[in-house]
RNA sequence: GGUCGAGUGGCCGAGUGGCUAGGCAGAGGUCUGCAAAACCUUGUACAGCGGUUCGAAUCCGCUCUCGACCU
């Protein structure tokens, strides 16, 4: 078997898995850092309900994509992928194993897999649509779309306006069906990827995600809310754990609906994200508790064998 | 022992003879630049038995369970 050595090490899995600590572990078994994929821990001003990793974890290994962004910032996967890259880049060539993890599914698969290259387009295009679809609701940029890219307007889900608008950004902004771009063919990266899912039970998983819950209304959620308030129409902020108390602090249900809410939705959430990764045939499922099979895995992987299989437990 | 009331899918809850109530929770899924987003799908449930009827969750009887009151 040979070395691989430039190893992508993905470590997918829903919400309050247990995924940040087993990173933090297998960073300092392989000397490495993390290259977290979150599209919400990006933001520096919203840290309890992201479940960032906290400051000794911080310090424990190094991470990338970490408050590397402000809320007002314009931020999309396509950057991400090309950010995500470079960095790699530059990192294989001190290190051989570097782990990316976290629960963005589009985001670790921009990596892992590749985007179509699609021209950027400038966003006034998309206000306008938003504008267009205020007035004139989904059917209105069905009927555009249908205009513009019968292809495409045959595949999408009609009902999701988001599909639609931008599908219809990338027709107006390029002059090209947005059909035309989509390609979608795989890519090679220049290193070798292995992909890890973690899952637990429903229930314990669940039995977590409420827990943490707790744990971060214990520690001051509902203060950084209020404090987020004013900025709660900035996208970063359209987010489980912020908009339910925006509608507690908007009156429109009390606090404890707002928890129960809080705790519903991360429990959803868990739920597609665990549905995205279960369709990706690529991963290797775990229990988070299982991390020597992990470490086995990886080794294997990689074609390195332990000098010495009697200290491997 | 008697009188009265109630018994609807996991929960709440409407429905007084024929038309899928609904909500909540849950489950499954979609996905190429807003993705912790957006969107889609999803339960013949009427306590049981028998009867009336062309047809019953809805009417009648009995049984069971729960509750209230009475003795």
């Amino acid at each position: 078997m040979f070395r691989k050595n430039k190893t992508l090490l993905i470590i997918a899995g829903p919400t309050a898995v247990g995924k940040t600590d087993l990173c933090i572990n297998l960073a300092k078994k392989f000397s490495t850092c993390i290259l977290s994929a979150d599209s919400r821990q990006f933001f520096k001003e919203i840290n309890i309900g992201t479940a960032k990793p906290t400051d000794d974890q911080l310090a424990a290994a190094k991470h990338f994509f970490v408050n590397n962004l402000s809320i007002t910032d314009d931020y999309d996967v396509g950057k991400f992928e090309a950010e995500a890259l470079s960095l790699l880049d530059g990192l294989f060539k001190s290190h051989s194993l570097v782990i990316m993890t976290g629960g963005s599914g589009l985001y670790l698969d921009a990596v892992a897999k590749g985007f179509d290259a699609i021209p950027a387009v400038e966003s006034s295009v998309r206000e306008e649509l938003n504008l267009y679809y205020q007035q004139n609701g989904t059917e209105g940029l069905q009927a555009k779309l249908e205009k513009l890219d019968p292809v495409y307007y045959d595949k999408v889900d009609l009902n999701n306006p988001q599909r639609l608008i931008r599908a219809l950004e990338v027709c107006i902004g390029t002059g090209m069906p947005y059909s035309s771009f989509r390609v979608k063919k795989e890519v090679e990266r220049p290193f070798d990827i292995l992909k890890i899912a973690l899952e637990r039970d429903r229930e314990e998983l669940y039995g977590r995600i409420d827990e943490r819950m707790e744990q971060m209304i214990a520690a001051g959620l509902f203060e950084e809310a209020e404090l987020l308030y004013p900025f709660r129409h900035y996208n970063a902020l359209q987010t489980v754990g912020y908009k339910e108390i925006f509608g507690y602090l908007e009156n429109q249900y009390d606090k404890e609906e707002a928890v129960r809410l809080l705790k519903r939705n991360s429990r959803r959430y868990a739920k597609r994200q665990m549905t995205w990764f279960r369709k990706d045939e690529g991963y290797h499922w775990f229990h988070p508790s299982q991390i020597q099979e992990i470490v086995d895995l990886i080794e294997t992987h990689r074609g390195e064998w332990p000098n010495n299989p009697a200290t491997m437990l």
